[in-house]
DNA sequence: ATGGCGCGCGCAGCGCGA
């Protein structure tokens, strides 16, 4: 099975591009992030024009996630259990065996903000929940934009960024926490080149210069990540005309 | 120099992202 996970920033504007890139690259499950668009309004009938069942969990101009496989969704999750939000953040699906979590974790903006409060407290319930899980699913994919660079090498500028939104201290920490249950961080399960990120500001030519950060992940279970045989970032699409901010994370798992 | 770019919304220019 390849997998991916892709922060689109609006899937309006970059319906064309999700549809070449699977086209091109066979990618069975996809999860995104930011699609930015109302459920009425979604694109399915062009998605499943593509082979591609789908579901989705959208708002007006902020957040939204949807994932699209090709073998058939099943149990699908809206949210945290438990966790009141109105920001829709949180998609879960089963396809076959395999449990599929998709995630836009919270920006935070800076961190003496409140909204970096709010990315706190959802990132420990989010590792309350996942701890669940993991108990109920041995095959367990959590992927999305987990707005955590979570080390210094994941990071463009580290001296620039320490304890900024991102790389600080206790978001790390958070993501540390769910790598404590358990959790493989796909990517470092292989040799990667220096300086990959998955992300790059649309300003100052930030891609161009390869001033990234590597803050959209796929974490497997113990069970997947003996599975797994490759991880990588597909920067491809980032260089399209009007392309996502963000470049899709894909695995691969046998 | 605290902007820069690109999105949605909606028709001007602002909030937000990361």
């Amino acid at each position: 099975m390849k997998l991916a996970t892709w922060n689109v920033n609006s899937i309006k504007v970059r319906l064309p591009h999700l549809l070449d890139w699977l086209s091109q690259t066979q990618t069975d499950v996809v999860c995104l992030q930011e699609t930015k668009t109302e459920d009425a309004n979604f694109p399915r009938t062009e998605i499943e024009a593509a082979g591609y069942q789908v579901v989705f969990a959208g708002q007006k101009t902020y957040n939204g996630v949807a994932i699209l496989s090709r073998e058939p969704i099943k149990a699908v999750q809206v949210g945290i259990p438990g966790f009141a939000d109105e920001q829709k953040r949180v998609l879960a699906v089963t396809v076959g065996d395999t449990r599929i979590v998709d995630l836009y974790v919270p920006n935070g903006q800076s961190v003496d903000s409140d909204k970096y409060q709010y990315k706190l407290n959802w990132l420990e319930a989010l590792a309350a929940w996942m701890k669940a899980e993991l108990a109920q699913y041995p095959k367990l994919v959590v992927v999305g934009d987990f707005n955590i660079a979570p080390e210094d090498r994941d990071v463009h500028d580290p001296a620039a960024w320490q304890d900024q939104v991102l790389c600080s201290e206790p978001e790390r920490a958070h993501f540390r926490a769910l790598l404590d249950l358990g959790l493989k961080d796909a990517f470092r399960l292989f040799e990667q080149p220096e300086k990959s990120y998955s992300w790059w500001d649309y300003r100052q030519g930030a891609f161009r210069r390869n001033m990234g950060l590597r803050i959209d992940h796929i974490l497997l279970s113990e069970a997947l990540a003996q599975r797994c045989q490759s991880c990588t970032v597909d920067n491809a699409p980032r260089k399209l005309e009007r392309p996502s901010d963000h470049a899709p994370v894909v695995a691969e798992i046998a």
